[in-house]
DNA sequence: TAAATTCCCTACTAATCTAGTCAGGAATAC
DNA sequence: GTATTCCTGACTAGATTAGTAGGGAATTTA
């Protein structure tokens, strides 16, 4: 388990996605604008999150990012492992044999640690941050003041369709 | 929050110093060799964890590094943050204003996450790891096994000192 | 007292990762 | 057809990681 920024632009660029989940595609100009990250570097992290099977791509205009599963699936646990993909397990000097074919000790506890934290944050899934009452409309809001006002328009008109 | 390999060499080897806790220092030349990171490396993360009062330093012959406090007192959390230095904290571009001094949701929905983690890791110390049951008995084999053996005849003593 | 051991500190370096730029191509809506 | 958006790959400055090197200070042991 690793926690950079890169997951952490990850984590937040998909809780972006939950919360227009729905609504309509997002479009990665917009989260770029909104999260200070360049264009560019969105690509390329939305390339793994693409790839692992976490959102779905739809092009053309009125396109964008959506979720390819719903939100109550998708966890924080997986989203970091996809951005910061690390392969590389790396306990000891390479493959679990600390000096004399024995692993340390210190390296099971540190194993130990490291799936505690992974079940921590894979029980967390994205619609629990999303899915609390008044958050949408609190979203919909920010957008207008963001300038994302397709997107408000989208939220609003998918806000009345709920009412009824 | 942020977890990085140098978050785990702070940990793996303040578990090491957990293990051998009341049976004397640990030297920082022990730990390089069963973990496999180099020694010089080992002192500038040592000096970073000294200076967060979390380790004490004994020189000379016989020395080395011990728990500066209990370990029932010292948390993942706090090593984490003594040896990543994160003190960016950096949400959005700077200091919390999204663009239009409006924060984008998003960022606070992951401050929350980010505290939750914290909170987690915080909350587990390093005797919880350590002060199980016969831990201290498996170490002092490992310590045999891997050559560490001033460290084992201490632990034995100490273990014979116990059972009266 | 001398020598060995260990912490402690600073400066330098190669390799890797981060975050970004640039340039182009492919699908789709209007 | 044109604008929009995803998608891909190559390249890059700067930061971070992990390690080297060299020296010094405190302490134990002989």
């Amino acid at each position: 388990m690793r926690l950079s920024t890169k997951g952490r632009y990850g984590v937040t660029a998909m809780m972006d996605l939950a919360i227009h989940d729905g609504v309509g595609p997002v479009t990665l100009a917009d989260i770029s604008q909104c999260q200070g990250i360049s264009l560019s570097y969105l690509e390329q992290l939305f390339s793994k999150l693409r790839k692992h099977g976490l959102v779905e791509g739809v092009r053309g205009p009125g396109g964008g990012y959506k979720l390819a599963r719903p939100a109550e699936g998708i966890t924080v646990a997986e989203i970091i492992a996809a951005v910061d993909e690390r392969v590389d397990i790396t306990n000891c000097n390479g493959n679990g044999d600390c000096q004399n074919g024995q692993r340390c000790l210190t390296h099971e506890l540190w194993t130990e640690l490291s799936n505690r934290l992974y079940d921590f944050l894979n029980d967390i899934t994205l619609s629990q941050f999303v899915s609390r009452p008044g958050i949408r409309e609190l979203a919909m809001q920010r957008d207008e003041i963001n300038g994302r006002f397709a997107l408000a328009k989208r939220q609003a008109s998918a806000l009345r369709q709920e009412a009824r």
